[in-house]
DNA sequence: CTACGCTAGGAAAGAGTTTTCCCAGTGGCC
DNA sequence: GGCCACTGGGAAAACTCTTTCCTAGCGTAG
């Protein structure tokens, strides 16, 4: 209660029994402590206000309450939500959970992996797409193997092939699905914005949405797929450059949702209607979308709950000598920003607007 | 290398010196230690891999690098957005960042400041509005002193009133600078989501609005305050309340941005057009605002720019003796989604819609 | 040449827990 | 009644660092 700490030999001191009895009675191990002590033990602690002090705990069993939760940004609506799954999680267990932003740097993923591991964390889930840089993947992947060997338990969103269990959106059949559904619309030309060319998830779904097509017999012409940041600007950016070019497309599909996002704000300003003008579609559904006008048609994922399953997986089951995989399907949504093509969009399309 | 653990007793050893300098080489301590030895040291510390047991480190030092950002919902764009200015403040610095989210529950926070304590983090940030409720607050006020009282720094964002430093919004300056710019668009009969009664942050908002309007002669109707909650779809459900009962406003306040999301929302489903029908502002400027449509008037508030000054606050500045208030000035952004009335506006707002 | 101050290094004492190991007491069984 | 198993309690080691205190060695001044 005064100025300095309070420390469990006080509190045994207080009641009158050893430091050993104390700590059984406040941390209820294996062993019994009768009924008289252990009351004359919280009576005491509760007294003077006893609050263990959780570096000592961390080190004397080796082992600590913190959790890692690693994202890119977390200003992100799709990291935010998925992390809002991971707290609830974590939050349950009356675990502690430590939040890093890497900003899309493998180096900076890597040193706070490493502080987590001076930390005993007791587990990490990492979020967000790998890259298919393989100096870093590796690099990654054995500060992973390390901080597995110290008894910390990992899990992934979005990020096969690392060695540790994952959670991750079969992107292929959910953009494949997404593309079908705007075939049947009536769509037959279109352009992709195609985000980084680094990003496996952004590739996959390109491909899916790639093959959907081919499976169609359509073609994807070649300027109409740009490549820019995974970011709401890089959609803004890419639509800015695709349009100036020209394009006969009829629908849009950008590979996220916050790159649609822009890309709807830069159709407004270059004064094309959605759908009317040109159909748009993204991949994600993140919670902010249902605001947009026209609301944007896209792949739903459970995001949050993509979260949960993660610290599930990091903290619940079994570590397994393999990595398990759990696949999360997508559902197509479909909402008001892609309708059937009109035949006045095509013309429209084509001519360079910018 | 091992599987075990690396300390820095197997450095010294390595290196063939005292444990002593060997931890004086690795945290640059005061004390002087020869280039030769220093090398040694240094040498077998990278040959063996070792890592600083964070534990054991906070324990002798009695002082960690754990830095707690309390925030009611990560998913929040508000909350979202100031934490990545607080993270951005710690991550420069190599500290921790502790993420608890507490749901709006009181007690929870205190459970959480509790769990920081056991842990010697150096900081706390707490950001939301504190509420009218005095219980909870001498509550919270109480775990703060405890906190400060083993040498932790604590900071608030938008939580006057608390024996700690502060960066606040100023709400009625805010409130009452939108008030007046609406009445000079011509608006004269306002509507306005008012949020929880119990939020300190809503309050300000409403009083600083009211007595701009009563500044103008203006009178503001009993039935045109709406109070619900502080969310988007606390938002959406008021707009319908007041929508059902009728309003003769032209005008409609909503005191947060993601309520004024929700109104826009509401007002779409009920076949209003803002702002022809009716104008509608808020007050925050989220990040993911200028892609709604109409873009929101609001009013502006630098929100990473105020995490991260909170964060200096809270590890930078020394204490000092009574709490400093940094008063944050928001200024108000005109976009499209309010425009002078229209007659016709009048008219169809007062015949209840819904 | 001795005394003194300074420096670099090491031994050891913490920091606050958990957990192992040991011991005394009790009850049951033959 | 003696032996054994079991129970609840305490002493002390262990966990990994930081930091204080001590000492040996060196240079310098008187």
């Amino acid at each position: 209660m005064e100025s300095g700490y309070v420390t469990l030999e006080q509190v045994a001191e207080h009641a009158g029994v050893s430091l050993a009895t104390a700590s059984r009675v406040i941390n209820g191990s294996t062993r019994q402590v009768s009924q008289r002590l252990r009351d004359k033990v919280t009576a005491s602690a509760q007294e003077l206000g006893y609050l263990a002090n959780a570096s000592a705990q961390t080190l004397a069993r080796n082992s600590s309450s913190l959790v890692g939760l690693l994202v890119h940004d977390i200003a992100d609506p799709y990291f935010s939500s998925i992390a809002a799954g991971v707290t609830r999680h974590t939050e349950e267990r009356g675990l502690v959970l430590v939040l890093g932003t890497t900003s899309r740097s493998a180096q900076k993923e890597g040193r706070i992996l490493a502080t987590l591991r001076a930390h005993r964390a007791r587990a990490v889930v990492l979020v967000g797409s790998r890259s298919t840089d393989d100096e870093s993947n590796r690099r990654l992947a054995e500060e992973i193997r390390l901080f597995r060997r110290q008894g910390g338990r990992v899990a992934c969103v979005s990020q096969e092939g690392l060695p540790a269990d994952t959670v991750t959106p079969d992107n292929h059949t959910g953009a494949a699905d997404l593309a079908r559904h705007l075939i049947a619309q009536g769509h037959r030309e279109f352009a992709i914005l195609a985000g980084p060319t680094d990003l496996w998830t952004a590739r996959e779904r390109l491909d899916g949405f790639h093959s959907a097509l081919s499976g169609a017999g359509l073609e994807l012409a070649h300027h109409n797929v740009v490549h820019g940041a995974f970011t709401r600007d890089g959609g803004y950016e890419s639509t800015r450059r695709l349009m100036a070019v020209g394009t006969g497309a009829t629908c849009l599909f950008a590979v996220n949702d916050v790159m649609a996002t822009g890309a709807m704000a830069a159709l407004r300003d270059l004064g094309l209607r959605v759908p009317e003008d040109l159909s748009v579609a993204g991949f994600d559904d993140i919670p902010t979308l249902r605001d947009l006008t026209p609301a944007l048609t896209t792949v739903r994922l459970p995001l949050e709950e993509m979260g949960e399953r993660a610290a599930l997986l990091a903290l619940e089951e079994e570590p397994g000598e393999e990595a398990r995989v759990i696949t999360v399907r997508g559902e197509v949504v479909e909402r008001e920003s892609t309708a059937p093509p009109s035949v006045a969009a095509r013309g429209k399309n084509t001519s360079g607007t910018a």
